[in-house]
RNA sequence: GGGCGUUUAGCUCAGCGGUAGAGCGUCGCUUUUACAUAGCGAUGGUCGCAGGUUCGAUCCCUGUAGCGCCCA
């Protein structure tokens, strides 16, 4: 083993980590093998698959938490001589990283549409590289143990193989169909979102309150509404049947201003009655209300739903781009209404709500604050619009249903519906857990509600849809069907629909069908595109969502359908498909975790994994989300920097308590001096607090330099004169300081063994022996319970209470005076130091591989039974402890307890009385404790600073120090040249004062009659047990104040 | 509007039916050859507010106020 004055004095983790990271990629330590049958691996496979990064932009901190902690389960199961998988990757996050590549080319002054789409996907493409590049740098840094040879991109071959089999088995079973809905539309990048792309805003708008004449001149109604320029499309008007005024108006028409279309007057339940006639008071809308309902199916999801139950028209008013059309189904333009078309739909709702003033048909307008859809990306106000789209009928029960049923029994809320309850029993149902339990409610809650999944958007960067079509008569189309039956069925799924209504008709009906249809072909691969494409049938252009693929996540990347067509994927799915545990956020319930389920349960019959654990999410230091539009996003690699990777792990594992978000505080490092600093804060236009573009260095005020919200917002370009700062946060000090800690010890206790004298003899175990490995063996369990309960923070607190307090403020002080002649403590500091290195590295790989060697080296003909500890090249393939229950000696624990209580007492009164630590004192004691000193084997001494011990004499001796301890009395003698009297008697009156508000507490207790009944028998020996040695104490105590006033 | 969480020391957070804990910060003492990124000690909290249940409530229940997130 070796000289550890190799050692430098502080942990260097920037010299090291390139180090290690290259032993790990030689030793090829992280890839998993399609060989099975290694007679090692006893215990069950484990894996995890990364929720797949956007190459939108780097990683920050919220991902670095994330990773941190796959990482721990990940090293901690291959510790545990699992064969484990972490299967990384990224994901090409279809309308995100296009909507970047956009701006980007905005800035330039081009368009998407100036390039062909194959050119404007090479330019995605090239983003993508970039930043795929810097994720998997970004991982690698942190030290994850991915299987790199694996990493996976969902837009790869063995992804878009897997995406394209999973479309087509979903459109054969008729699990996917083309449907005129309205959907969520941003009219900005003109595409569909999903619900979940959508997000709810607060916004102060208004009531207009609008009055439509009835047709037969009898007078008029009025409509309140938020969006008047949707009224061009109106085409009714609603009111409650229990509307007292509803009878009056049964049958008879609205003439619809400015368009002059005759509408009817319909009766609808939905329609919100006003307060004053019988409405819901609590309802805010019903305080809005005139009981008057435009009604606009193609602009409203409610309305839409109205003109279904009553047969109204849809009239589409709006194009694409939001602007007032008259070329997306609106036909009846008057010469009056002609005068909006064109306009925004901003400008128009100004311009009609004018024209209503202008002609004295407006009645009121209110403020009203209400929550508006807007979309995600573009953050634009949300469009309803009515629009062709591919769904998934994800409300089938082989989707939904079987997703809930997979839910762990004792975490469905109430009892899944008999319907749900009804299929036939399949692997996976109730194996589905949550960590923790509370989010089993989001998942069950989410498919209770759910609704069909659109899933093609209006992009090019994506999977395109492998649907070809064709619109024409049913007749005119029929004549293909010969053709198309001439391709394989397991490659080419045909299906025809009428165009009026979107209903599905068989083949055969198609000849005789003179209505407009269309026929949709999905093919499998490309093979029959050509033949297709000869006949005229066009390929949809848009792409899917990009959720589909990332639902295909944990089958796609271990080769399904086929993982014989990819190299080295053989046996994968079976092995590693369930993965053990999901790690990741809560939003991504909604989004992801339920879309694995479904699919791989539909396509492979099992579940995705086993264990959902969500944590919690990472703000900064003003509580607010980590973002790319607000630049406050830290990434990892600046923290490495500036405190190292390990001192970064450490403090995001201790930070992941399962309640509470958790803020942290992020500086700025100025990058011409290095110092960090606080830097000024700005209130941005939507409210949030961002770091100024520009700063200025606080040491050198001529300097400046951009900050990420700067550079993320492109108020600032970083130059060389003014660079982009990087970000800190003292939050890490403590990881650091914990890293080079352990550095520490572990110098010291290599030191000390290698200078063992060679006659050094085997000795009996001392009181701090058996209470070290009681510890290590305590400690050990409380890790493994954490982990498998994923409540990290426990894991680190053990880790810190086991290494810091423990071990190195206990147990390396206790035996340095004997450590170099006391063989049987050189061994079990060899081992406890072995296993804690152990135990540390899920936690902090890179320091702990880095003293592997030496720590493995010391231990090295030196061994504690009960403690196994196969040996090891590397501390990443070493075995996890095991150590012994027997080891886990209470007794030795309580004992120690004790001793600490003891040496604690003492180092009090030497601290207020600011004893040098080099002045020895006597102490005088009852004989118990002299019995608890001598059990402690001279550590009292040690540790308390004790020249003698001895009995308290018949007389006490005079300028002693008494403290009350365990009921009795002890001394300290020459504790100070001259005794203070004032202070002492002050220090004695405090502790009386102290002691006897707690025994008076008890005192209360123990007299009150209902507590001697009710409460349990031992609870209340123990205060009487504790009120006892109280009251002991402050005898003694009150004994020695005596003596000193006497004195 | 529905759901979930949260409010505890100056800060960041644990905890929990039996009279409150950690880390950081602050204040003393200590450069004692593992570590000053340290050691020893101290200071610091009517556990958001109001009711209720209980022998006993920071913890359970109800209400209320603030904050955060998810869903509509």
């Amino acid at each position: 083993m070796q000289p550890t004055t190799e050692l430098p004095k502080a942990y260097q983790p920037a010299e090291v980590e390139p180090v290690i990271r290259a032993r790990w990629e030689a030793a090829g330590c992280f890839h998993v093998r399609t060989e099975v049958g290694d007679a090692a691996e006893g215990e069950t496979p484990f894996s995890i698959f990364i929720p797949p990064p956007n190459v939108t932009a780097a990683l920050h901190l919220g991902h670095a938490f994330n990773n941190a902690l796959q990482d721990l389960l990940t090293r901690y199961h291959r510790m545990r001589g699992c064969a484990t998988l972490w299967m990384p990757g990224t994901d090409h996050a279809g309308i995100a990283t296009q909507s970047v590549v956009e701006k980007r080319l905005h800035l330039q002054g081009k368009r998407r549409t100036d390039f062909t789409r194959a050119e404007f996907i090479a330019k995605v493409q090239e983003w993508k590289d970039e930043y795929e590049a810097t994720i998997l740098a970004q991982l690698t840094a942190m030290g994850c143990s991915c299987d790199f040879d694996r990493t996976r991109f969902t837009m790869d071959e063995p992804c878009a193989t897997a995406v394209r089999q999973a479309f087509f088995q979903l459109f054969a079973d008729g699990l996917i169909y083309r449907g005129k809905r309205l959907v969520h539309w941003d009219p900005v990048t003109e595409t569909a979102l999903a619900d979940d792309e959508v997000e709810m805003e607060e916004v102060d708008g208004h009531f207009w309150y609008l009055q439509y004449p009835l047709s037969d001149g009898s007078g008029h109604v009025t409509v309140a509404t938020t969006r008047p320029e949707t009224m061009l499309g109106d085409t009714a008007v609603g009111i409650n049947p229990k509307d007292p005024r509803a009878a009056a108006l049964r049958g008879k028409c609205v003439r619809l201003p400015i368009v002059g279309r005759i509408i009817p007057i319909i009766e609808d339940e939905y329609v919100v009655m006003p307060a004053s006639l019988g409405g819901d008071p609590s309802d805010a809308k019903s305080q809005f209300a005139t009981g008057f309902l435009k009604v606009t199916p193609a602009h409203d999801q409610n309305d839409w739903d109205i003109g279904l139950r009553h047969g109204l028209a849809a009239i589409n008013v709006m194009a694409p781009n939001g602007t007032i059309s008259q070329s997306h189904g609106w036909t009846d333009v008057s010469e009056e209404a002609r005068a909006f078309v064109g306009l925004t739909r901003e400008e128009a709702r100004k311009q009609i709500a004018a024209w209503f003033k202008k002609n004295g048909l407006l009645e009121d307008v209110k403020p009203y604050r209400h929550s508006v859809g807007h979309s995600y990306r573009s953050h634009v106000p949300v469009e309803p619009y009515l629009s062709d789209q591919w769904y998934v009928r994800v409300t089938d029960d082989r989707l939904r249903g079987s997703a809930l049923r997979t839910m762990a029994k004792d975490q469905v809320e109430g009892t899944l519906t008999a319907e749900v309850l009804a299929a036939p029993a399949m692997e996976g149902d109730g194996g589905l857990r949550f960590f923790p339990a509370r989010y089993a409610k989001n998942f069950q809650i989410w498919h209770e509600q759910l609704r069909d999944w659109c899933i093609s958007r209006q992009l090019w960067w994506g999977h395109q849809i492998p649907v070809w079509s064709m619109h024409g008569t049913g007749a005119t189309l029929a004549k293909h069907l010969g053709v198309l039956a001439s391709l394989a069925s397991s490659r080419a799924s045909v299906r025809a629909s009428r165009i009026s209504d979107g209903a599905n008709l068989p083949l055969s009906a198609l000849a005789a069908t003179h209505e407009e249809c269309a026929v949709f072909v999905c093919l499998l691969d490309d093979a029959d595109a050509s033949t297709v494409e000869s006949l005229g049938f066009r390929r949809d252009p848009d792409v899917l969502d990009t959720w589909f693929s990332s639902a295909l996540w944990p089958l796609s990347t271990l080769g399904w359908p086929d993982a014989s067509r990819w190299e080295d994927m053989g046996g994968l799915l079976d092995r590693f498909n369930p993965s053990s545990v999901l790690c990741t956020a809560r939003e991504i319930i909604t989004l992801w975790v339920s879309r694995m389920v479904m699919f791989n349960r539909y396509f492979l019959k099992r579940l995705p994994f086993k264990h959902v654990f969500i944590h919690a999410m990472i703000q900064d230091g003003h509580g607010q989300k980590m973002s790319k539009s607000l630049g406050n996003g830290v990434d990892p690699r600046d923290i490495i920097h500036s405190h190292g990777s390990d001192a970064m792990r450490f403090t995001l594992v201790s930070i992941a308590t399962d309640t509470q978000d958790v803020r942290l505080s992020v500086d700025m490092v100025d990058p011409h001096t290095g110092d960090a600093f606080v830097p000024k804060w700005i209130t941005n236009s939507s409210g949030h607090m961002v770091a100024d573009a520009i700063q200025t260095s606080p040491k050198m005020p001529g300097k400046r330099m951009v900050s990420g919200y700067g550079a993320a917002t492109g108020v600032a370009t970083p130059s060389v004169d003014e660079p982009l700062a990087r970000n800190t946060s003292t939050r890490f000090d403590g990881g650091r300081n914990f890293a080079n800690k352990v550095w520490n010890a572990t110098r010291f206790a290599l030191s000390n063994i290698a200078l063992a004298s060679p006659d050094s003899t085997q000795q009996p175990q001392t009181l701090a022996d058996r209470w070290m490995l009681a510890r290590l063996a305590t400690a050990t369990r409380e890790i493994d319970t954490a982990i498998g309960e994923y409540e990290f923070h426990r894991v680190s607190d053990a880790l810190y209470a086991l290494i810091w307090r423990d071990f190195c403020d206990w147990y390396l002080e206790c035996v340095k005076p004997t450590i170099r002649q006391n063989r049987t403590q050189q061994e079990i500091l060899a081992t406890t130091l072995n296993a804690a290195v152990r135990l540390l590295h899920p936690v902090c790989p890179f320091v702990t591989e880095t003293l592997w060697a030496s720590v493995e080296g010391a231990r090295e003909g030196r061994g504690v039974d009960g403690v196994h500890l196969a040996p090891s090249e590397l501390a990443a393939t070493a075995a996890w402890p095991r150590i012994d229950a027997s080891l886990a000696d209470a007794k030795a624990i309580a004992e120690f307890g004790r001793v600490q209580a003891l040496v604690d007492a003492i180092r009090k009164v030497r601290g207020e009385r600011q004893v040098s630590p080099k002045r020895k004192v006597n102490l005088f004691a009852s004989a118990s404790v002299i019995a608890l000193i001598n059990a402690a084997s001279g550590v009292v001494e040690t540790l308390a600073g004790l020249a003698a011990v001895a009995s308290i004499p018949a007389t006490r001796p005079t300028g002693t120090v008494a403290i009350p301890f365990e009921g009795s009395e002890i001394l300290l003698d020459g504790l100070v040249d001259a005794l203070d009297v004032g202070a002492e008697r002050a220090r004695l009156e405090k502790t009386i004062a102290e002691r006897s508000k707690l025994a008076s507490g008890m005192r209360g207790k123990l007299e009150n009659q209902g507590y001697l009944a009710k409460a349990p028998a031992e609870v209340v020996a123990e205060t009487r047990l504790k009120l006892a040695e109280l009251d002991a104490d402050i005898r003694a105590a009150e004994g020695a104040l005596a003596a000193l006033l006497l004195g």
